[in-house]
DNA sequence: CTGTTAGCGCATTCAA
DNA sequence: TTGAATGCGCTAACAG
């Protein structure tokens, strides 16, 4: 790889001025201006971002690290982000970590000057005093961080409900097991749609301990002819789907005699039909980091809070 | 962040000396190794990557460029990358890209300096003359590079027609669009597996034009009655979802009367039944990429060429 | 054993 | 309008 010695040298002028014409290019007589970009384009010279970066002390690195123990529902971050990041000429670099420890351990890789900023996405084990407070949360629980963005439960909760009973199903199953630490939200919005509907709390419809949610719903199963329910709310789509097929088995129709909600986005399989969810706009999300990381003013990003949309099933693909 | 200068003013002694204990660490006084370890722990201090690379000329970042039509493929790769890269302190540099002409503005971007190796992975466009020679293609059709990983398309082929004879299927009907330019190579395994096991060879049953997979089934199943086909073999899970909700659709159970095979790998989602399938292992592939990749002499990884494994539903799950 | 010096490739002074 | 000099943080060669 030629350097900006060997252009100035071919063009005849400084190196100063090689690169005054590649960045600025202001005050630079025509005649070397074009004796420059002659030599630039014979070395086929393109500046070293390395040293470009020692000068400016900022990569344009973003690093990534994605907890997320579904590693299905990584793929839309990452490409949500990485389309914003590079619009920005940032460049996303990537880790998975499935512990606390993991993380640490790439925080210590990626904050030696590679990256300009880190964000973990996904994490379902606590992350305080990582001793970096300048990283981004997304989607983690327990987060001390000034900079996080969450996603508001309550309100994907309170909204699954109304959707339900708006179709009718008034006897709604609840599970969600508390790993997230967001299962209270979780239930507020799901006892305030109640309240509003004036419909009555049952406790036995609400699974929230961390058993598993294949065992809630035999319980639920098991006492199907006295609870009644006719729809369940689940945390995710992955979730979703193995309640799907558990109910199946059991000879329960879904949506007919159960409506299976996803609290959490949705993996849009096709030949899968699709259940009602609420969905995180993940474009939404990549922009408010982008253009947060981008500003980088002194105030943080606060506890920004996103909410997701109402998906429901087309009804033409049935 | 605090640099070798901080520290070696600190510990008392030169920044060579701090250098040198940070790295080879011999022939160094103890009293002054002690000395600036302490300084280092008390400053906090982490030599800047960047200066280092500038230094070394290399980065340790390998930039991964997806071309993956189907975005959900990716993750695996990226999974077993980031695993095997990070195991050998490479840092993975991920980019998407859906034309030749992104591919070709991300490799601008990523050999500035910044990335010491790229690989190209899953594009279904052509890639030839990109002016870059030391690029790795991973799974990409027409591939003019010495270094590229393909995966034994003939090989596939011919194990699913074994399979799927072995189950008593005999009539097996292949669906495979040439965007992939791999289409002969299926057609070829296909054909060797029949002849090997004296089955005749049924033009009508093989569909390898660039119409839809949809309409391509339709044929089939409105010739249904003449073709007898009890088999259905698709280039990838996607694919194989798809026509699984088709067959259905007009009332053919799977596998009963037909079974479908997918050619490439799967994703196991839960609650989705799984069916025959070859899979690459991502793991290998990763292994053979990174090992290549940190022995860097100067012979090419060649036209390296991945077998895929059978795999055959659990019964149990059914 | 250790300090000084030089230079990786670049952008930004400061003079001219 | 331009070139020479400086330094980003670090390691390696050399000299003591």
């Amino acid at each position: 790889m030629s350097t900006i010695n060997d252009v100035s040298r071919l063009a005849g002028v400084s190196k100063a001025t090689v690169s005054r014409v590649l960045s600025g290019s202001r005050g630079v007589k025509e005649a070397s201006r074009l004796a420059v970009l002659k030599a630039v384009e014979e070395l086929n010279y393109r500046p070293n971002v390395i040293a470009q970066s020692l000068l400016s002390q900022t990569t344009g690195c973003i690093g990534v690290i994605c907890a997320q123990d579904n590693i299905n529902q990584t793929t839309g971050y990452l490409y949500a982000l990485e389309k914003h990041l590079s619009q920005h000429q940032k460049h996303l670099l990537l880790r998975f970590a499935n512990s606390r420890s993991e993380v640490i351990s790439a925080l210590d890789e990626l904050t030696c000057g590679l990256c300009d900023d880190v964000l973990i996405i996904g994490a379902r084990f606590p992350l305080n005093n990582l001793g970096y407070d300048d990283v981004i949360l997304v989607d983690c629980v327990e987060a001390d961080t000034p900079n996080s963005i969450q996603f508001d439960h309550a309100f994907a909760a309170e909204t699954a409900c109304n959707y339900l009973i708006s179709q009718g199903r008034r006897q709604i199953a609840l599970i969600h097991p508390d790993v997230s630490g967001s299962a209270e939200r979780v239930l507020l919005g799901y006892k305030h749609a109640l309240e509003n509907n004036f419909l009555p709390f049952n406790r036995n419809l609400v699974f929230m301990d961390a058993t598993s949610a294949s065992v809630a719903l035999q319980v639920l199963l098991n006492n199907a002819s006295t609870l009644n329910f006719n729809a369940l709310l689940v945390a995710d789509e992955q979730e979703a789907q193995r309640v799907i097929t558990q109910l199946q088995a059991f000879n329960k129709s879904v949506p007919g005699d159960i409506m299976v909600f996803s609290l959490a986005g949705s993996v849009h399989l096709p030949g899968i039909p699709t259940i009602p969810a609420i969905e995180y706009s993940m474009d939404a999300m990549a922009a408010r980091i982008v253009s947060w990381l981008s500003e980088k003013t002194q105030d943080v990003l606060g506890a920004c809070v996103l909410r997701g949309d109402l998906i429901i099933p087309d009804m033409r693909q049935r």
